[in-house]
DNA sequence: TATCATGTAACTTCTATTATTACATAATAC
DNA sequence: GTATTATGTAATAATAGAAGTTACATGATA
């Protein structure tokens, strides 16, 4: 049971391209989130194909926000990565045929339905505005790095 | 990112488990898991170290439920097998430097607490005995079968 | 035209779970 | 007592999925 941890890696290059002036090449978004440019772009090509950022090529190319962080929201994200599962469990047989095993996935979904429309909702109760806003006062407040070379070696 | 099935599949097994009227061998348990014997020893290990099911060696031996249906939750079962992750996302770095990413973390760990109480309230609030009545309203009502053998042979 | 950056397919490596093998331990049948 | 049956558990192998890497095509800028 691996965590996938894209969504978060990709919220933190995400807030780094909104600090930058200019665009961000995959090599050093890649050096923020501890990967490969190859897997930056393949991420990031989620992104793109959704609208939330852009990306160009050649000299001075890179990857840019394509939106406003107030438009944008965590949910928004998600699905852009193409909404991958939640929840680390998942029933035995989807479709079994017995009868024990129908009412134990019944109950089951149940609870992870309720768990995850939870989730959703909140995720898309959260802007990249607000996160940026509690980016700057973090960085206000407790004298903290934000240079995207710096912070992540 | 797998999917874990065992909290689904132990909850099969314990309902059968319920309806039969003598100890149910780990072989046979296996079957209707679609595992192998000493997958099901493993993990029955950990609900008879938390007092929810007995093993007895030798001949007649086998697994028999310990309580009363009615006193075993799913939360109980769930603890019982080591409170596995429930998300199948977690933050890349756990205690970053970086103030961008504790934004991030911060809000991915806020939604995550919420839906993480909200679904082990509602598992909580369901019984062993509630899935054995919904179970058998369903071969009641539908006519299916809830043999062991025939199930899952 | 040289350089830089993305786009993507193909392949390799890594890692965690699950399955299997092997054998010790204990209980019952004879 | 001895054979049989079943659990207990360590060690190892097989599997599967994600992530990393290589290679090269495409396109943009200096």
């Amino acid at each position: 049971m691996i965590r996938n941890s894209k969504l978060s890696g990709v919220l933190h290059v995400l807030l780094h391209m909104a600090e930058l002036d200019g665009p961000a090449t995959s090599e050093m978004l890649a050096k923020a989130m501890c990967t490969n440019p190859v897997v930056v772009r393949r991420t990031l090509g989620g992104l793109r194909d959704a609208g939330y950022v852009r990306s160009e090529k050649g000299h001075g190319g890179g990857w840019c926000i394509a939106r406003p962080l107030t438009e944008i929201t965590l949910l928004d994200i998600y699905r852009a990565l193409g909404a991958p599962p939640l929840f680390a469990m998942g029933n035995r047989t989807e479709s079994p045929g017995c009868a024990v095993e129908q009412a134990v996935n019944a109950a089951l979904d149940e609870s992870f339905r309720e768990a995850e429309a939870l989730l959703l909702t909140r995720l898309g109760e959260v802007t990249l505005a607000a996160l940026s806003e509690d980016f700057h006062a973090r960085v206000a407040g407790r004298h903290q790095t934000w240079d995207l070379e710096k912070a992540h070696g």
